[in-house]
DNA sequence: CCGTGTCTCTATCACTGATAGGGAGACTCT
DNA sequence: AGAGTCTCCCTATCAGTGATAGAGACACGG
């Protein structure tokens, strides 16, 4: 079986999952497929090129086929669908978003794009607009997910970490977290929650026509 | 003059800005600091908690007093005010968003969140709704920059771009930013205008008290 | 049989973050 | 005064990283 992108790339995925991104070397890689690691070199320009084909890979497990939204679908629940199957995307292997947000110009990202914008226009929202709600929607969405997959520190990094004078600080900030996270209520909602006003500002700001 | 993590955190700010946040290793910042890079490890016990030293030292430069809204102002447009200040203070080194992304329990990202979340209960907001419209315009911001900062890709990884058959293929992309930019517009109404979709969300979900 | 292109190899580079352990100087306690 | 101790910086070195040069195996078309 020779070796080829496509299996450079879903092997890239298999370490990621494995060891995080900062797992993702090349040497590792390459022993993964039975190979030295200049051989990458042949098929990818430099390790840049490794991870946005990841990001792309990532991208096409939830995107492989994308549609606009249905006849009887208003667009703000079509765009609330598109935005979680992009965190979605992003959640489903570890950094995904720090991947997703390092690649340089993702073609599906683009598309992604492409099928929000025209989809808005296409009931009536003018096109700057739909740009302005559409780059809004996806920008919160993968800077929501960062914060999500930000490294729990290492335990010894906590050790100078005084929960009585960060709660004495920040009483508000805290009281929101433990008001917040009653049993039964995960981050999805809280994603869902914050998605949600910016849907609402979408709504109003596309203007009257929807 | 002896070294001490202050005079440390500021050489490195001034090498980040001169070669970027990659260009911030242990050698050259130790380096220009007239020391031995293990020197450094007597300071700070890694390179992570320089980075988040960084971004500290990044959002203080533009958070050092913060204010509540003043007594005539709306709490939107206070909110604005504070994520404009935010883009500036990420904008204003190079990587500034992927640093803050990445730095483990800011306590001036806390302090922000603070202000914002309590200004907005003070307004008569619900706790619960104070803390997602935050959460929301923080994350929007970060990855709104992260996005302006991304890396233009070396000029030979163009080569293979071939422009007209991406418009062709994203046509409402090409279309909405080519409209946009007329000439006097540029990314910073971009960004107010984005932000203004995720406040006007906010002043609707924030509920009929505001 | 002979090139020519494809793919993988070995060997090696310059650099990175990080640790071990030594030593100079200052400060304190007896 | 002398002994011990703490602070701060050093040299030497490690394992590991992305990347390049250049040799060699293999197959396929002439």
């Amino acid at each position: 079986m020779p070796l080829d992108r496509e299996r450079i790339v879903a092997e890239a995925v298999a370490l990621l999952d494995a060891e995080g991104l900062d797992g993702v070397t090349t040497r590792k890689l390459a022993a993964r497929l039975g190979v030295q690691s200049p051989t990458l070199y042949w098929h990818l320009p430099n390790k840049a090129a490794l991870v946005t084909a990841i990001a792309e890979a990532i991208l096409g497990e939830e995107f492989g086929e994308m549609s606009p939204p249905g006849p009887d679908e208003r667009w703000q629940d079509w765009l609330i669908g598109l935005a979680e199957r992009l965190r979605r995307a992003l959640l489903a292997h570890p950094d995904g978003a720090r991947i997703v947000s390092t690649a340089q110009l993702s073609r599906k990202m683009a598309a992604i794009s492409e099928l929000g914008m025209s989809s808005l226009v296409a009931r009536g929202v003018s096109l700057r607009h739909a740009r302005v709600i559409v780059l809004t929607v996806e920008r919160f969405t993968v800077g929501h997910v960062l914060e999500e997959q930000v490294p729990r520190p290492a335990g010894d990094a906590l050790k100078d970490f005084d929960m009585a004078t960060f709660t004495e600080q920040h009483p508000t900030v805290v009281a929101a977290v433990t008001e917040y996270f009653v049993p039964g209520r995960t981050v999805d909602d809280l994603f869902r929650e914050c998605l949600e006003v910016v849907i609402e500002g979408a709504k109003v700001t596309a203007g009257p026509s929807s």
